[in-house]
DNA sequence: AACTGGAATTAGAGAAATTCTAGGCCATTG
DNA sequence: CAATGGCCTAGAATTTCTCTAATTCCAGTT
């Protein structure tokens, strides 16, 4: 990760409220970090699965606790398809997914490629926080 | 239920090749019953909960099977809305929802209320099954 | 109405994902 | 560098959903 996006890092957690701690960190290595503009979705056990395999001890309570603060901290973005998959998106921005159900994978679909004509008015004292759209896909053959 | 809606179920279950059992029949009542229009969210385990409480004996087990051949046979829509729940909606035309997040409710949009603009071609190989449209909204105060 | 074959149902165990708990550890502050 | 309070951990617990093997039921046929 380079280390401009390293630093970056520490500021956004520490503007969360929350310390940069050795797991908060290598866990955002590992998700942003190397090719760090790619879109990842990943469940808290791959993210887990891929700390141990880099030699990162950290439980899998921290894991589901740091992807939930990260989500929360708005450097993370959570989808669910299935009722027991949930994913969680590098990516941030406005954008939509496109869902293959054979093969468990997301890809994501870029706001311009996907947008709304009209929305509707949020009911009485409520407030639209985010919008999900979820194309889901058949691979044929 | 209305006769002809009971009558209708039965034709419904035959085509999908599922037999018309007193257990089916018995939860195909509680979903469309009484007030058959009402748009209903339940999950499985309300809906076991309505059966006990209404006297109809049947397992936990087969009120997931009921429901997921029901949602196989378009009678149903499942909709998940976080990592374990997922909602069964008796409203299977085109349509979105609102999610409640405080209260877990769900409610549906009519597809005139959102409408999307422009639809992104689907991957190659692949066909477009399906479009989720969920709005999550906080109630203020 | 009894018979039969295959489907459906059941209770309970099992699986998978996520959360909780209680104790020890560690980052920050002064 | 000691204190404070947040953080981490292993493992247990919880929740939701699925599987299994035995029993029961439905539908078609005598």
């Amino acid at each position: 990760m380079a280390e401009r996006k390293y630093r970056e890092l520490i500021e956004q957690l520490k503007t969360a409220g929350l310390r940069p701690t050795r797991q908060r960190l290598a866990l955002g290595r590992l998700l942003y970090g190397e090719n760090g503009d790619m879109e990842r979705h990943v469940t808290a056990e791959q993210l887990h699965a891929e700390a141990m395999s880099a030699g990162v001890r950290v439980s899998l309570a921290t894991v589901y606790n740091t992807l939930h603060q990260f989500t929360e901290a708005k450097l993370l973005r959570e989808v669910v398809v299935e009722p027991g998959r949930s994913y969680f998106d590098t990516n941030v921005d406005d954008h939509h997914h496109f869902y293959f159900e054979q093969s468990g994978r997301l890809q994501d679909i870029p706001s311009e490629e996907l947008e709304l004509k009209s929305m509707p008015e949020p009911p009485l004292g409520g407030r639209i926080r985010r919008v999900d759209v979820i194309l889901r896909v058949d691979e044929e053959g």
